[in-house]
DNA sequence: GGGCGATAACTAT
DNA sequence: TTCCAATAGTTATCGCCC
C-alpha cells in the first residue's frame, strides 16, 4: 500500500466522526489511556539502576527456561485466504472486480478489495466513513452461506496436508505440515539426493496454494516457520497471493525477529503497542532489551508473553493449543438506541433464545450468564451471575437477563438508554456430562432457591460497590415488576404480595410449550420467594447452616429462619400422626374451597430451644454453623422410632403417596410437573401453599408451646415476631418462611 | 498471604 | 439523509477461606 496518502485518509476520518458520540467516546478513552501510559513512564524513570539490573536478571532466568523448551522439529504453516469475503464477492460478480468494493454495510465494513483499501477503506470500518473515503466505494453485503461453503472447499484441501489442520475463521487456518512432508521426502528419496525440508516445505506450501485457486478461483497466502506465532507473522510478509518460508535456525529467526515491528506480532493490539512504545519498544528485539522494565511494569502473563516474543517461540502442537474446549458462547446486537424499557426486555429475551438454540444444537450447558450492554454513549458495561446450576434453558436465561437488565435500569441516572445488547454464557460443560437426570429434580430446585438467593445478593451488593449509591436497598430487584413491563403495563405491581395476580398473568405469556412447564414453575416458585425476599429483607448477607436432622446445609436469613427449619425438620421427622402430610392431602381435597383464603396469619408457636441455639452464636465468625450435636441427637433417637419412610412421601403435584423414597418422589414430581398445563399447575400450587402453611401452623400451634425466640438477638432482648415490623412486613415473611419449609 | 471463585473490564481479531 | 460490529479469550480486582 506505498503511496498512500495517510494524512489525507486521516484527515476525511477524522472529519467525518468528529463531534459523533462514538468519537466523543474514543477520545475519553485515549484520554484515560494517555494519564496511564504517563503514570507508566513515570514509574519506569523512577526505578533505579540496581533494581532494573535485578530485575534483568530474574527475566534471564525466564528467558533460559523459555529458550529450553524451544522445539524446532515441527513445520507449521498459517494460511490466510486474501480478502476473503470481498474475493468471494468479486469472483461471483465480475463487475466489481475493477471497482474498489467492501463487504458490509453501512454501520460496519468487514472486508475491503485492494482498490478500496487504495483510498483507506478497511475492515473494522464503518460505511458512511469508506464513502467519504472513496465515493464510488461499493458496498455489498455479506452472504455468508456462500463464504462458509468457499471454506468447506479450501478446508478440504488443508485436510489432504494435515487432517487434523485449526481453522480459526472461515478464511484462516493453521497447519502441521512435518508428517505429510517427511512421507513425501520418503517417496521421492530415491528420484533426487538433495531434498532440504526447507525447499520441499515451500514446493508444497506452493502446491497447497495452487489447489484452492484452481478449487475456488481465489487466492491464498501462506507462512511456513517452526511454530504458530512465526507462521502467522509470516503469513502477512508477502500478501496477497505469496508465502514466506522461516527456516527452523535459530540464527535466522532470531535476525527475522530483531527488526520485527511488534504490532505485527499476533496478540500486540493498539493498546498494547501504546503501551510498549511509551517505553521506547517498537520492534521485537527491544523486547529484549528492556526487559528488567518489563518485569518491574507488567504482570507475570504479560511478561511471559513478551519474552516468548522476542524469543520468536510459539505453540508447536496444534492439538494442545486449538483444542482446547469453548470457554464462552455469547451474542450480542446493535440497534438503533432506545430506552424503552418493554423494547429492551424484548430483545433480551429473544437473545437469550438464540443462545439456548445455539447452546442445545452445540450441546453444551453453562453456569455464568453475563448480560451486556452498551450504552447510546457507547459505554459498555457487563454483568455477570452464576446460576445455581448449569443450564441452556431459555427461561432461565431471560429470567436471568431481565434481572440484571432491570437492575440496570434501576440505578442508572435517568433512563438507560441502550444500543447494543449481548448475553453471554461461561463456565461450560457439555450438556451429554450432565449425567442422566437432566431436568433439574426438587432437591435441586430447592437448592436453586438458595443459591439464587445468594448469588442476586451478591450481585446487588457488587453493583452497590460500584456505584456508591445509597439507594441500593431500593435496587434489590423486584422481579414482580418484570411481567409488568414484558406486558406494556404501566403498574408494576411492587410490594403486592398477591401470588395469584401478577406472576401468573407472568409466566402464562411467557409460555410457549408443554414440556417447559416445569421449569416455569420452578421459575415461579424461586421468583415468588425471591421477591419477597427482595422486598422485605434487602440485599444483606446469607448465611449457611448444616442441618443436623437433614443433614443439609440450609442457607438463611438468620439464625430465626434456620430456627424454623430445623423446627420444621425435627416436627417433620417425628411426627408420626403425619400432620403434615394429611395437611397437605387435604389441600386437594378442599381445593375448590376458598382458595383464595388470605390467611397470612399465622401464630408460629414457640420453639424453646434457646437455650441449646444460642451455643450458635458462638460460631457467627464463620458463614457456616453447625448445630451442637447433642442437642439434636436426643431428637434423633426419639423420633427415629417412627421415621418418615414408613410413612411414605405425598406427591403435591398430583395426590399420590406411596413413595418411601425421596429420589422416586423427585422424579415423579418432575414428571408430574411436565404433564400438567402450567396454569393448573400453579392454582394447585398456589392453594397448596397457602393450605399447607395452614396446615404446618396448625401442626406447630398442637406440638409447640412457648413463645418463638430470635436466637439472632442477645438473650436479654428477646423480641417477639413483629413487634418491630408492620404487619404487612410480618405477613409476608411468614409466606417466605413457609415457602422455605414448602420447599425444604 | 496464597489460592480461588465471582465479577467486570480490557483486548484482540 | 443517515452513519462505528460481533465474539471470545484474558486480565484485574475483590472478597472469602484456610
Amino acid at each position: 500500500m506505498d503511496g498512500l496518502d495517510t494524512n489525507k485518509i486521516n484527515e476525511i476520518i477524522r472529519n467525518a466522526s468528529e463531534g459523533s458520540r462514538f468519537y466523543l467516546h474514543k477520545e475519553k478513552r485515549q484520554q484515560e489511556l494517555d494519564v496511564k501510559l504517563a503514570q507508566m513512564k513515570e514509574a519506569a524513570g523512577s526505578y533505579t539502576e540496581d533494581q532494573i539490573k535485578r530485575a534483568t536478571q530474574q527475566m534471564d532466568e525466564m528467558v533460559l527456561e523459555l529458550e529450553s523448551e524451544r522445539d524446532l522439529r515441527r513445520t507449521v504453516v498459517h494460511v490466510d485466504m486474501d480478502m476473503f469475503y470481498a474475493a468471494v464477492e468479486m469472483r461471483d460478480d465480475p463487475s466489481l472486480r475493477n471497482k474498489p468494493m467492501a463487504v458490509g454495510g453501512p454501520g460496519m465494513l468487514s472486508t475491503s478489495n485492494y482498490a478500496a483499501r487504495r483510498y483507506g477503506v478497511r475492515a473494522a470500518m464503518p460505511g458512511f466513513i469508506g464513502k467519504k473515503l472513496c465515493p464510488e466505494l461499493v458496498i455489498v453485503p455479506p452472504h455468508f452461506d456462500k463464504y462458509r461453503a468457499v471454506s468447506r472447499q479450501v478446508q478440504e484441501v488443508f485436510a489432504e496436508y494435515d487432517p487434523n489442520f485449526s481453522a480459526m475463521s472461515l478464511d484462516e487456518a493453521y497447519l502441521d505440515i512435518t508428517d505429510y512432508l517427511h512421507n513425501s521426502i520418503q517417496a521421492l528419496q530415491h528420484e533426487s539426493e538433495d531434498l532440504d525440508m526447507g525447499s520441499m516445505a515451500s514446493a508444497v506450501v506452493a502446491e497447497m496454494r495452487e489447489k484452492i485457486y484452481t478449487k475456488t478461483q481465489l487466492t491464498a497466502s501462506a507462512g511456513i516457520a517452526p511454530n504458530t506465532r512465526l507462521a502467522k507473522v509470516c503469513s502477512d510478509m508477502n500478501k496477497p497471493n505469496g508465502q514466506f518460508y522461516l527456516p527452523p535456525d535459530l540464527e535466522r529467526i532470531q535476525s527475522f525477529i530483531a527488526t520485527l515491528p511488534i504490532r505485527k506480532v499476533s496478540g500486540i493490539g493498539n493498546v498494547t503497542e501504546q503501551h510498549l512504545n511509551a517505553l521506547g519498544i517498537t520492534q521485537c528485539s527491544h523486547l529484549m532489551e528492556k526487559r528488567g522494565l518489563l518485569k518491574l511494569l507488567f504482570s507475570d502473563t504479560s511478561i511471559h508473553t513478551f519474552m516468548s516474543v522476542a524469543l520468536g517461540l510459539g505453540h508447536t502442537s496444534l492439538s494442545a493449543w486449538t483444542e482446547k474446549e469453548r470457554k464462552s458462547i455469547s451474542t450480542e446486537t446493535t440497534f438503533k438506541g432506545t430506552s424503552d424499557r418493554l423494547t429492551l426486555f424484548k430483545l433480551t429475551e429473544d437473545l437469550c433464545q438464540e443462545l439456548a438454540d445455539e447452546m442445545e444444537q452445540k450441546g453444551i450447558v453453562g453456569k455464568v450468564f453475563t448480560l451486556k450492554i452498551k450504552t447510546t454513549d457507547f459505554q459498555v458495561r457487563s454483568r455477570a451471575q452464576t446460576l445455581g446450576e448449569v443450564t441452556h434453558d431459555p427461561e432461565i436465561l431471560a429470567t436471568t437477563a431481565h434481572r440484571l437488565l432491570l437492575h440496570e435500569m434501576n440505578t442508572s441516572d435517568g433512563p438507560l438508554s441502550l444500543r447494543l445488547l449481548g448475553v453471554r454464557m461461561s463456565s461450560l460443560m457439555n450438556a451429554a456430562d450432565m449425567g442422566p437426570n437432566r431436568q433439574a429434580t426438587l432437591r435441586q430446585m430447592f437448592s436453586k432457591v438458595a443459591q439464587s438467593r445468594v448469588s442476586l445478593s451478591d450481585a446487588v451488593t457488587g453493583n452497590e460497590n460500584l456505584h456508591h449509591s445509597k439507594e441500593q436497598s431500593r435496587c434489590m430487584v423486584s422481579t414482580e415488576e418484570l411481567p409488568a413491563y414484558l406486558h406494556g403495563s404501566d403498574e408494576p405491581s411492587v410490594g403486592s404480595v398477591q401470588p395469584e395476580s401478577s406472576e401468573k398473568t407472568k409466566y402464562k405469556s411467557l409460555g410457549k410449550s408443554r414440556s417447559k412447564n416445569h421449569v416455569k414453575m420452578k421459575n415461579l416458585l424461586i421468583d415468588q420467594f425471591l421477591s419477597k425476599v427482595s422486598e422485605n429483607y434487602g440485599a444483606r448477607e446469607m448465611e449457611q447452616y448444616e442441618c443436623s436432622v437433614c443433614g443439609k446445609l440450609v442457607k438463611v436469613k438468620n439464625l430465626t429462619e434456620f430456627n424454623n427449619h430445623l423446627d420444621f425438620c425435627l416436627e417433620n421427622s417425628a411426627s408420626c400422626d403425619s400432620d403434615l402430610d394429611t395437611s397437605i392431602t387435604d389441600v386437594k381435597k378442599a381445593k375448590s374451597q376458598n382458595a383464595h383464603s388470605d390467611d397470612y396469619n399465622i401464630k408460629w408457636k414457640p420453639v424453646n430451644k434457646h437455650t441449646e441455639y444460642q451455643n450458635i452464636q458462638s460460631h457467627k465468625d464463620t458463614n457456616t454453623h453447625r448445630i451442637p450435636t447433642e442437642s439434636v441427637t436426643n431428637v434423633r433417637s426419639t423420633s427415629s422410632e417412627c421415621s418418615s419412610s414408613s410413612q411414605g412421601y405425598l406427591c403435591p403435584v398430583c395426590d399420590q403417596r406411596n413413595f418411601s423414597d425421596y429420589d422416586l418422589l423427585n422424579k415423579h414430581v418432575d414428571e408430574c410437573l411436565n404433564k400438567s398445563a402450567f396454569s393448573q399447575m400453579q392454582r394447585e400450587m398456589d392453594v397448596q401453599f397457602r393450605r399447607s402453611e395452614k396446615g404446618i401452623n396448625e401442626m406447630l400451634q398442637k406440638s409447640l408451646n412457648a413463645e418463638p425466640v430470635d436466637i439472632s438477638q442477645p438473650s436479654s432482648s428477646i423480641k417477639r415476631k413483629g413487634s418491630s415490623r408492620s404487619k404487612k412486613t410480618e405477613k409476608v415473611k411468614k409466606v417466605c418462611n413457609t415457602l422455605d419449609r414448602y420447599l425444604s
